[in-house]
DNA sequence: GTCAGTGCAAAGCTTTTGCAGCGCG
DNA sequence: CGCGCTGCAAAAGCTTTGCACTGAC
């Protein structure tokens, strides 16, 4: 599917752009993040991408791990979702596309899921709250296939 | 209002009913959770719960705060929503009744809000899924009328 | 040359676990 | 009168911060 994987380079080049628009200079570590997060794609903790970056022989310090994605987070370049107590991390497509996660209680697997009708929903709602809404998260919970059929 | 008071009274109940059937006994660490989180409906953090019940001079200790919500939450009685990096604890209403949350990320205010549309798309959905699903939570994020002012 | 970006180590939080004692059933 | 529940303290995770150094501009 060539057209999801231009949407990856899309989105590192964008992020990219985008942090040199806003004045920051291009270290190696941050590129790093940045290059396996468009890569997996699908949420990661903090701590699992920077395994994937010191398996791939990148230097990487955790520390900037976390720095590169808060400094990602906060220019809305990577979207934040807390599940159990631990922050995932993954793109935010430029264009607003983006899924939701559906966890499972049993054994911790995690996949992702899209619903438009569950996108118009929270946009007709958001119109009509007190906060100015920028984005939303949605966490199902349940039994995955696997575990139900134990 | 007074439905809402006896909507309190009823969940305290159902959980103290519910522990008792799944054969725990009830000490006083336990019931002070329940009744502490009856008494404040919404989502409250672990620190914060036991803040609370030592400022009203219960000698409860933090893990057992800990270790009640693990038990209620495992026994879906009580909701565990991770917002950030933390978890939040509020009762779950027994007849499926319940709200969600909206996040100024200024601010770090937490308010809550229903949504019966929102709820039926995702009723529909989980009908779709191959996961079985038990529940879900919605987290919007965005900025509270008192910090959107400023 | 300057200063943002980086790695390491240490500190700060949240959450879990070990353990001895108390008390419900 | 046993075993579950509890408090305390210590440990285990996750995340942030301090600091010296490197490298981009």
């Amino acid at each position: 599917m060539s057209s999801r994987h231009d949407t990856k380079v899309e989105w590192s080049e964008h992020a990219l752009a985008q942090l040199a628009e806003g004045g920051h200079r291009s270290g190696g570590a941050r590129a790093a993040v940045i290059e396996m997060l468009a890569g997996q794609g699908c949420c990661l903790t903090a701590q699992e991408l920077h395994e994937a970056l010191r398996e791939d022989g990148s230097e990487v310090g955790l520390a900037s791990v976390y720095r590169a994605l808060e400094l990602l987070a906060s220019m809305k370049l990577v979207h934040r979702i807390g599940i159990g107590s631990t922050a995932y991390y993954e793109p935010a497509d430029p264009r607003g596309d983006h899924h939701h996660h559906v966890v499972c209680d049993s054994c911790g697997d995690v996949s992702a899921f899209e619903d438009p009708a569950l996108e118009r929903a929270i946009d007709r709602l958001a119109g009509r709250m007190k906060y100015r809404v920028s984005g939303h998260d949605v966490v199902l919970h349940g039994t995955c296939p696997s575990c139900k059929s134990e």
